[in-house]
This record gives structure tokens, sequence and C-alpha cells, in this order.
DNA sequence: CTGTTAGCGCGTTCAG
DNA sequence: CTGAACGCGCTAACAG
């Protein structure tokens, strides 16, 4: 049973007026400080010539009356909002809020504020939500695109907001991204198993039209390919990120009659559902089996064995985003040179924990 | 290598300039309709009298030009931004994601747009921000407080903006708040685990300047008040919210003479290190002891046992939160009765999983 | 029913 | 160095 309280208390509260009320505007400070509204403007703004005298008391009457200009007027004026979209697909999942913790401090550092739009991979949210952006009047658009709505995100840049693609990008490249090297990030994970002696790595990873679910598997391949081990199909676990995938795709892999060694589940949401079979089971790791694991997460350290991991250092992905946004928005405001949009790929890492080893009956 | 592609329309619409051209305005509309500006405004926003065949037109240029209001010069005159500030001091928690998510999807919904900020609990952070949001002209606020910038917190309520505070509140309750039924959420663990013979309970909880951390711990009193049990200071462990005090705490519980029987951990972030120490040291859950945590994540369910928990229901949080700010919102705009500020309990639920039973020696 | 006029709060000419 | 006038894009008041 929840329990549900209400209370009720008959406190005094602020004293009620129409709205936007004791919000102080540049005309009160200017009337303070005895100049004109437009002398305060400069003053404040530091833009045109005025004695410092009168700076000194505009700024004075400022302060006292506790003035904040209002970011709507200036916007309509400057043409500037100061508001940046940030269009993710969602934020359950470590390498997305670490993302979201990074655009917003560091955009915030350059007294930029983001809009928040969570699309839920929802090809009409996003569309909406572009929508609403462009009426916002950001200035610039950071997004974990669909896919789908090519069309739209070129009418945001042709607006002349510049557009930064993160994790994904579209089929043309036509917007600057920063995306993950899950090529290589894939190779050199399935490298490292094959190193320690694996021949029979089973892979699960996300669907084929994801950037990162081709780019991982491409990985895989080719390091095996390299290895001179020939590629069995059956040890490829391609589905949603989801935990039911991951679930039901270790299971799968389990039952096989010629066993795996290894298991590199490059699918994150699956990870929880592999992990969660393997303890169910029993299978001890690294002992029976070597677990790697994709996307780093707090949750693969707190167990034991720790979860080695390929990490795809979200932080830098949202440095390099934000780095490219700005140089976006400076050039914008001087000589308008439209660069060719810029491709970054983050290098992935390894981190070796404790649940990988070589196989058990590595003879040869 | 990238391709860009510049198009160049030879249109009539409006002539190439510096920045935000080709966004169509209500003038463009309005000559392209034959009408004037006005009329165009009230055929769109159906505010006023107009013929039917008007609108009709106005309709059509307007989506054939693809306008869309400007929200910067509609705010400044309405007076609305349709922006909702959501200040929290961390997303790197599954409940502050799913509040973050909630909230978002809800508020779109209903035509608002959020910009969220991140405090890392810094109380000038938090200044800074609510600053900012004020200058632009926020209509709302969410937040998760620090608990030291009242004053600002008075002002921006004084500015007509209403402010919810969700998961903490502030000592003098001003403002309505949704929180966490903490006392009873923490009671209600712990008895479950004295109910099934447990009588020497580890509980490591959040510090004291904290809601929460007060408030569990008082239920974790309450509780084995009621059950006749002495309280014995030995087994609480208080500390920031982090893993380091999940590991440092754990170790020390299990070093005691008297062994504990059970684990109640209800400061999340410790939950990793509690988990951690426990698999290093091979203590088996729930034979040697029970694990008892505070606020579910996807992690606890893809372990083995899964961990049982008291979830705090995040999703129901921040629905109370938003209706809450959206009946204050729609209040400023008819009467203004200022209401008593209410303040919120979500029931807080024991989910029963795989991390408890009674004791080995439960004799009694 | 519609066009005209007048601001919302601010920055920026253009004269002094 | 300063003030008066103008306009950003939109809605609301007032006349026709």
């Amino acid at each position: 049973m929840s329990t549900k309280r209400i209370e009720h208390r008959m406190q005094v509260g602020p004293a009620r007026e129409a709205k936007g009320t004791l919000l102080i505007k540049l005309e009160d400070v200017a009337q303070m400080a005895g100049v004109s509204v437009s002398t305060a403007s400069r003053a404040l703004t530091g833009k045109g010539q005025v004695s410092k005298q009168t700076v000194k008391r505009v700024q004075r009457a400022a302060a006292s009356l506790g003035y904040q200009p209002n970011e709507l007027a200036r916007g309509l004026k400057m043409r500037s909002s100061r508001l940046i979209g940030l269009a993710v697909h969602n934020i359950f999942n470590p390498t997305y809020q670490c993302l979201a913790q990074v655009i917003q401090e560091r955009l915030a550092r350059s007294n930029y504020q983001i809009i928040l739009c969570i699309t839920n991979d929802s090809v009409e949210q996003e569309a909406l939500y572009l929508e609403t952006l462009l009426n916002h009047r950001i200035e610039g658009l950071i997004a974990v695109p669909t896919g789908s709505n090519v069309e739209l995100f070129k009418r945001v840049s042709a607006a002349g907001v510049p557009v930064v693609t993160i994790i994904r990008r579209h089929r043309e490249d036509i917007f600057d991204a920063v995306l993950q090297a899950d090529t290589g990030g894939a190779a050199q994970g399935t490298e490292y198993l094959i190193r320690m002696g694996h021949r029979r790595i089973g892979f699960i990873v996300g669907p084929e039209d994801t950037t990162s679910g081709r780019e991982r598997l491409a990985g895989y391949k080719q390091a095996l390919g390299e290895a001179g081990i020939e590629l069995d199909p059956a040890l490829i676990h391609q589905g949603p990120y989801s935990v039911e995938t991951g679930i039901e795709s270790c299971r799968a892999l389990l039952q096989l009659e010629q066993p795996i060694t290894a298991l590199f589940c490059a699918n994150h949401e699956a990870s929880g559902g592999v992990l969660r079979v393997l303890s169910e089971q029993k299978v001890s790791i690294p002992q029976e089996l070597s677990v790697l694991c994709y996307e780093d997460s707090p949750a693969f350290v707190s167990r034991h064995p720790s979860i080695s991991v390929m990490d795809n250092d979200p932080a830098a992905i949202a440095e390099y985003a934000v780095d490219l946004l700005m140089r976006a928005l400076q050039r914008e405001a001087g000589d308008p040179p439209a660069l060719a949009p810029r491709e970054l790929r983050v290098g992935t890492r390894l981190i070796v924990r404790g649940s990988c080893a070589p196989p058990k009956k590595s003879k040869e």
C-alpha cells in the first residue's frame, strides 16, 4: 500500500500581481540613473562610448534594482535567442546522460541554454520538436537524429542554424557529425578476444538500420577476417537495443552445439539481459565464458568480476560536438564561407577489467 | 569525402540576407493572402472574427510558405515564452533520468519546452541558472533545489513564475513540492526485513543535510523502535551519495564482531559500491546476507540474485510535479487566488525480488 | 468582418 | 558623449 499525504499550509506566500510584475526593465534603470534608455543600454552592454561616470551610475542603478535584461526582447532585436536545441532519442543510457551533461555544461559556460527534446526515436516526434525549436529561434542544434527527417534538418540548416549530428548521421552527409569509431572499436574488441585465443566469439549487436549496428558488425567481421577465422552466422545476433534482445540472444548462443568461448555484446541495452542470463545459468565469467561489453556504465564496475568494455568516451563526443557547433556559430557571426561538413570519429578504447580470459581448452 | 550542396532559390520569397533568412514572417503570409497583418494573425490564431474564406486563404498561404510564428516576438507581446526551467542537481541516476524524461514529454504535450540546467549541487551554479532562466522569461520552474538559494527562488516566484520543487524541499515551505515518502519507505523496507526475522540490519543512507538522508534515517529508526529492537549506532553509515560511501560502509559493516544479517542500502549511489564489495568478498546473497536497496535501476535486475528495492516511483513524482505546475499556470491565467503551497508525498513501494531471505540461524 | 495604430523591451541608427 | 526616433515580429485595441 502506498501512502499519499497531502498537507495544506496556511502561509503568507508572495503577494499576487498580474504577472511579470517586479521584473525591472531597462527603462526603470534609466530613470533611476537619470539617463535615457539608450544610454543605459550602452552603459550596460559596453557597446558605445559612454563616460565612466554614467556607466557607474547606470550599473549601480541596475544592480540595486536587480535588473535582468529580457532575453525575449533582446533576442527579437538581435536575432539571437541564446538557445540551443538538443534533440536526442533517449536518455536512459549512461552514454546519453554523459552527453547531455557535458553539452549542457559547456554551452552554459558560453551563455547558451539548451532546450531538451527526447524523441523516443519517433520520426513524428522528432519532426514536431524540430518545428518547435525553430519557432523558438534556436541558434544551433545538436541531435541524435532518427535519420528520417532529412528535409526538415535541411530546413533548419537553411534557416541559418548550424546543425551537429552526434552518434548517428544521415545517409547524405550534409551536416557536421561526431560519431563513435564503431568499426574500429568492434574490431579492436574482437581482436582482443582473438589474441587471447578465442575462435568462437558470440556477437550481439544493434539493428542494421542504425549507424552503430552496421559499423560494429563490420568491425567484428573485419577482425575475424584478418585473423583468418571463418565467419559463423549462428554466432551473430542482431536486434533492437533492448534487454530482451540480450536475453534471447544470450540463451540462443549458450545452446549452440559448438559452444562459444567468448561473448562480445556490442549492444549496450542488451548487456543487462546478457549478464542476467549468465548469472541465472551460473556461467562463470571468465572461466567458462569471456564477456566483453560496449559503452561503459557504472553497473559494469559494481559486479564481480567487473566487466571489461569498449568505452566510446561520450564526454569526448560531447566536447567535439560543442566545439563544432561553436565554430559554426562564430563563423556565422563573421564571414560566411560555408565550409564542407566535418565528420569526426572519436576513438573507442578498451578498458580491461576482469571478465575476459583465455579459453579453458586453449591448447594451440 | 563529404559533399555539401547549397541550394539557391530564385524565388520571390525574401532575398538572401545575413541570418535567419528564409524565415517567413506573418507579413509575408499576409501579403500573399492579400490581407493585413492583423487579419492574418487573427486567421491563424482563431482569436477574432474572420470570414471563413479569408481564413482558408491565409492558412493556405501560411502553409505554402511554411510559415512558423516567431516565439520570441509572440512571447514579447504575450508575456509568455512557452519555456519551463528544469534545474536538477544531476542526471546520473535512473530516478532523475526518468524524471527528466517524463517531465519533458508531458510538458511538450502542452506545448511547453524545457530548458535543462544541471547544477551539480553547486549553490553558485544554481544561482546563475536561476538568473538566466528568469532572463529567458520562463513561465514555470521545476527544480531539485540545493536548498541554499531560497531568496532567489522567492524572487522567481514573486516574478509570477510558479515553482515546483521535487525530491527535495526548502526549509521554509513556500513552494509546491513533490517528495518521496522517504520516512515511510525506509520504515516499510526495514519492517520487511524485520518481519523476515532480521535483528541486526545494517543501514547506509545519505547525508543529514538532505531531505532524503534525514527522513530515511528517521524511517529506519522508527521501524526498529516499533519492533522493539535496540538501535545500534555501529550499524548506521551516513555519507555522501557516492560509490565510495558504499564501499567503505559495506566493508566496515562486514567486519563487525556481531555480524549483520541484512543490509539496507538507502543511498542509491552507494549501492554500486556495496554490491561490488559483496561480490568481491563472495558474500552469498541472500543466504549469508539479505540486501535491500533504494530507488530502482535496470542494473538491479540484471544480476543474480536480482536485487529487491524500495521503488520511489519517479514517473509518478514527475506526473504530480507537472500537474501542480499546470494547475498554477492555469490559475495564473484566470483568477489569482494564491493557494497555499501543496506538499505531495508519492508513496514508495517494495519490489520483492531475490535478494532478501530470513537469516540462517532463525530459530525463533 | 477588416485595416490602422500602438506598443511588448531592447539595441541602434542619427542628430546634436 | 548623449537623447530621440525607429524597428525586430507579433497581437490587441480601436475604428471603420
